[in-house]
DNA sequence: TCCCTTCATGCGCATCTGCGCATATGCAGG
DNA sequence: CCTGCATATGCGCAGATGCGCATGAAGGGA
């Protein structure tokens, strides 16, 4: 189950633009392809990536798309997204056993 | 620094070998090959991409190689693999905000 | 209605990936 | 040595992926 989702998240410029969102606010195309240094379609084609994936969601906003985090991501992918975001950050994990 | 890694566990045989590597002991290629139902030389290549991916390790053993998970992994990769294998599994992840 | 901005998408291309097939390599036993 | 088992790898191929370019579609404002 967690392949498609770990292969949309395993590109440069779709991780970047996940730890944008991961601020929790919305973001439109335009601000995250100017942050990221991405052209317009391959920026829109790599959000399309990520809304399939069920990591994002999109909504309109006058001439603009918003997008923001899958509120209603499962609790297992949400999980997966934060761990791999915070190691990304190169923050710390809490300490455990892997088995 | 995490896409690379990303991108070896997307794979189905490459994370269903890992979920096999979880256990903590030693698994040889004909081990996991019968398992995973895959070819002699597609399982080889699939565990030459966790090797340098870090993942995994491997000696030899006489005439078999022996891999195992790398014992070495950066503490944040690490959690990320768990977090993965458990949200494969379908394992409830503990709570927590994600920014 | 016309124009501008924002975003999506059809198309073609270069590259990457995963695979099977065949062959090479490493090791053990007779 | 020679044979057999376990594993790695060169090769070529089919499909997937990421990209730029151009165009389409949706909305706002004069």
């Amino acid at each position: 189950m967690m392949v498609p989702i770990l292969a949309a998240i395993a590109e440069h410029t779709r991780l970047q633009a996940l730890l944008l969102l991961a601020d929790g606010s919305e973001h439109c195309v335009c601000e995250l392809m100017q942050k990221l240094d991405a052209t317009q379609s391959r920026m829109s084609r790599h959000m399309q990536v990520l809304r399939q994936a069920g990591l994002v969601v999109d909504r309109r906003d006058a001439q603009w798309v918003r997008y923001r985090l899958n509120p209603d991501m499962p609790p297992g992918v949400y999980a997966v997204l934060k761990t791999i975001l915070a190691a990304e950050r190169g923050e710390r994990p809490e300490e455990r056993k892997i088995a």
